[in-house]
DNA sequence: GTGGTCTAGACCACG
DNA sequence: GTGGTCTAGACCACA
């Protein structure tokens, strides 16, 4: 699968970011693996309908969070990860109240909660470790 | 208990979505009711330490979204909800791109997925019907 | 009939002006007519559940625009109304662009032409000459 | 022809609502079709003699209703329009109290019922659908 | 005293 | 160069 990942323009969330998180979900559930290559920024980019330099700037915030190595003419590159960082007390805090602000919204739009609670476990489901 | 919320100016995420957020979770799990009257806007940015305008611009958010009515010379007060509207599915979609995001970025940062259930749990806590 | 009208807090346009249109209405439909007693600013008040300042503000609306006429201690009472003064240029077009305004904004809330039609003729009926 | 609206500064109604109606206008009658990029809200404003946060207030207004897509370093661009959103019944009733409103004012202005209906029937022309 | 509008202008984030 | 956010503060309209 050549991967295959869209992106909502339209979205108050910026593109790159939406780029990169897209991009984390398919290393965080190990559909991208060490030594896998990622596809040039010029391809992905025309995929998703952007400009390259957006999708540049999702590959590097990747590699600032140490999924990627970037070198300049072989491309992005998956690297091997050992434990997550220690997140930062307050990163872990936002981290936490993205999720609560999620679910609230959702609460706030009518979903049950039994439905939100289905939705975390898709979420979940297939994330190893 | 006259409203206290908090709101973090070094976020990312503007200061006014914060505030709407912060409120919409008092409005959400029934801190808030129809009838009650919220405070000023001037009043609440002194508070926050922000501008009027950003406190307003938050309360507008909340009004577009039907959960206040807005008026001048009086003030800003909670609004019997009937039935919310029946969100696009593109908002829907929205809503639970954030819960998913939400998720895979709290994975990668290494929480486990226990931890994240809890955290779930606890944000659906008290929220009613 | 005890002039039975009703407005709409929450929405954008003020209440006197909201009462001063309702007024206004019975008046170019003649429901009122010359020589008729308006309720006391205190009554209607309290029937539409605001100030009395802020119907005491919709009758001096009207008596500036000649319907009424007010004096302390006897309330206020239909005039006896000659043609309308030629409006300005200027307003003329105001209220062409207001009908303009709501037509469009109907048209883009997806109602039918045929409906509007519908409904103006629903406004214009009734009202003499 | 570059988008040539004007709006009056002197009048009760906001600037920034005169410009989002007048957009309206000309997306209703499908001056503007989607896909069409509006012009950046610093030049508009400049054109119009106002401040860019006026104009970026009516491009806000236009986006929540569904008529634009805002993209930070693109611009504001027409969006492929659906159907319109069920609008709710209270919003419906708005809209036609509007016209209702405009109808009776010009009445109350000595304008014929004749008129009137021209006046309509111009606005309606050129609506497609 | 309440919210609403607007200006002036700085600074940021995105593409 | 685009829109987004925020501040500072004036002035208005309303209740």
């Amino acid at each position: 699968m050549p991967l295959t990942i869209s992106i909502d323009l339209g979205s108050p969330v910026p593109a790159y970011r939406q780029i990169a998180d897209r991009l984390r979900e398919t290393l965080v559930t190990g559909h991208l693996r060490p030594g896998d290559a990622l596809p040039p920024v010029r391809q992905l980019a025309t995929d998703l309908g952007v400009h390259f330099n957006t999708v540049a700037e999702a590959y590097r915030t990747l590699a600032t969070e140490g999924w990627l190595m970037l070198r300049r003419g072989s491309g992005a590159v998956v690297v091997e990860r050992g434990v997550p960082p220690p997140a930062a007390p307050e990163q872990r805090d936002r981290l936490a109240l993205a999720l609560r602000d999620a679910v609230l919204k959702m609460r706030a739009a009518g979903w049950p909660a039994e439905e939100i609670a289905i939705e975390l476990h898709k979420a979940l489901k297939g994330t190893p470790s």
